[in-house]
DNA sequence: AAAAACTATGCAAACGATTGCATAACATAT
DNA sequence: ATATGTTATGCAATCGTTTGCATAGTTTTT
């Protein structure tokens, strides 16, 4: 990266003219003032000679580095993959680059990425890992930075955000569940300081009422993350309860192998003595044993939409906020069956 | 981000110094030149103002980006996750923030994305993506950018990679199919213009050859891709073909997939009538149906490693060439089992 | 005491691009 | 022909940091 650099001057000496018209000819919105004549010229010259803009100098002028931050939890979470493909493709379109920061679910680790992130001048954020109290979207509005956030979101009411439709994914599930005959319904929960966590506990009560079912306190466990580990403790609760239950849904994918662990462990044929089903669909889902029965929720049109409203608020900080949730479908597979 | 910028100028003018001596108190290499007094003041009030430095002027003057490029094939492969956590790990400690690109394995693609690092003036590169004989590769000799290989590798010899050691790995497979007394053992190859497809099939052939078995080509199919539809079509081939095989070495846990799936959809138990092994032991790979037996490859650390191969040649070009070879281990799970 | 060496700090040039403003050249109106 | 308006281009300031060099002040050597 030490080569002879060739600049705007170098371009403007060779074809007789002066650098800032090099620079304007360069600029499509800046093109037209100049003559087709001249215009023609410089653009071959400068292609000749190998001129690329040098990043630095453009940025520390305009303020601009045409890069965006985004914050994922875990990287190794299957789920999130797809979510940065879809914002890879909507940015890279668009002259941008993604910037990838893993937080880990921890808000200190969190606050630094964000301080990193404002360090490089990232013209946009976009936070998928917001908890619904989050002193990093307070931070954002208050300094006016552009963001979106995705997969999950804070309380706010005006700020952009594309999630999944977790009331719609509830309703489905336990009217997949209630099809089958199951009338005792457990529902292992993710940390409701996270929305996803919250609002999929709100649908599973919401899909139960529709259903004519009653929801019961003693089949319902909190978890403290989003994990297999805590998904394995709160079965291993459950079935030492005193309430019996025919099916399990589970607040994500990840908690729904913690479900199936537990499951084998106990000698409990998941699918037929017991039922389960997680959410998100993340990849290898059907590859599990048995194929777990979920919620789809389209990863990567979660990460371009994300993306596509970013970029319009970059390009224009008056856009509107806009909350999309976009509609998961239910996939069958073979962790659930009627009830025996 | 148009919040009002605190620079070195207006911390100089608070303290009543240069800015240059700001600068040089700020920077640990120069402090020293400055009494300890006016140190300690500087530091005090640029942190009370919250300045923070511009790192686009700082990239201006020094030609310093602080990113490194990181090339991948497709991150939803999710053997690339941990790669890119061990390379993030690593280049965060040290003040680097990881672009990370999807090539798809597409040269076009791979030609445009370096273009897009250097344009960027990215420090360094690592790249996950290269064929045996790569152009890029060339390109980044020729032009002197610091560049480390990991997962693969191109054939030149004083380039520095982290691979893992593929003929071990070999070694270990045919070793423990032999123990389990399988003799006619069938190999789905992974393209061999990439150096995992290459050296994996040249590890098969060396790990029959120490158990004494004899390698029939008619047992061997190359497909295109690493692809799980390519590793089916495979297994579909072989088990037309008049020769009978009691095991199937995949050249990486997708394609084994591929393999499961042709078994399954022909009525043939896995790890029972055929067994069953895989290369990479990508995440989840203990959850599939059967869970997959398979080479480890110490993922994470192929991507800490090439990391800090790369800071070591961004801080001294002169760094000498270095090429590690990580040693897998085999993780018997249940795709594998005797021969009937 | 004078000369030489060392240290601390300020000055200003440089990095390369963008863009407001000035002005020369050209076109149109009177 | 003269006055007015428009267009094309160059000049130079700016963005914010780093760093070579100059120089004033201090310390050490002769």
């Amino acid at each position: 990266m030490s080569k002879t650099r060739i600049t705007l001057k170098d371009v403007a000496n060779k074809v007789g003219v002066h650098s800032s018209t090099v620079s304007r000819v360069l600029n499509p919105d800046t093109r037209k003032m100049m003559t087709e004549e001249i215009a023609e010229k410089i653009l071959k010259v400068a292609a000749e000679m190998g001129y690329r803009p040098n990043a630095f100098a453009q940025s520390l002028k305009t303020n601009r580095s045409f890069t965006v931050g985004v914050m994922v939890p875990d990287l190794t979470n299957p789920a999130f993959a797809p979510i940065i493909k879809g914002i890879d493709n909507m940015l890279e379109a668009h002259g941008y680059s993604v910037i990838v920061a893993n937080t880990y679910n921890l808000p200190d680790k969190q606050q630094s990425t964000a301080e990193k992130f404002r360090e490089r001048h990232v013209d946009g954020l976009i936070i998928a890992t917001a908890q619904r109290k989050d002193k990093l979207i307070e931070d954002c509005r208050r300094e006016g930075t552009p963001f979106v956030q995705a997969v999950r979101a804070s309380n706010d009411t005006d700020v952009s955000s594309v999630l999944s439709d977790e009331h719609i994914g509830g309703n489905m599930v336990i009217s997949h569940l209630a099809q089958l005959g199951h009338k005792r319904i457990a529902y292992v929960a993710g940390p409701q300081f996270f929305s996803t966590g919250y609002e999929r506990y709100q649908g599973f009560l919401q899909g139960m009422k529709n259903a004519g079912l009653k929801a019961d306190k003693d089949l319902v466990v909190f978890c403290d993350e989003f994990s297999e580990e805590e998904g394995r403790h709160a079965t291993s609760k459950l079935l030492a309860g005193r309430k019996k239950f025919t099916a399990v849904y589970a607040g994500n994918d990840i908690m729904a192998l913690g479900v199936y662990d537990e499951l084998e462990a106990d000698g409990i044929k998941c699918g037929k003595d017991i039922s389960v089903v997680g959410f998100d669909d993340m990849p290898f889902a059907d590859k599990f044993n048995p194929p777990l029965t979920t919620v789809h929720t389209p990863l990567v049109n979660v990460g371009s939409e994300a993306a596509r409203i970013l970029l319009e608020k970059i390009n224009d900080a008056a856009t509107p906020a806009r909350s999309i949730k976009l509609k998961p479908d239910l996939i069958v597979r073979e962790s659930t069956g009627k009830v025996r």
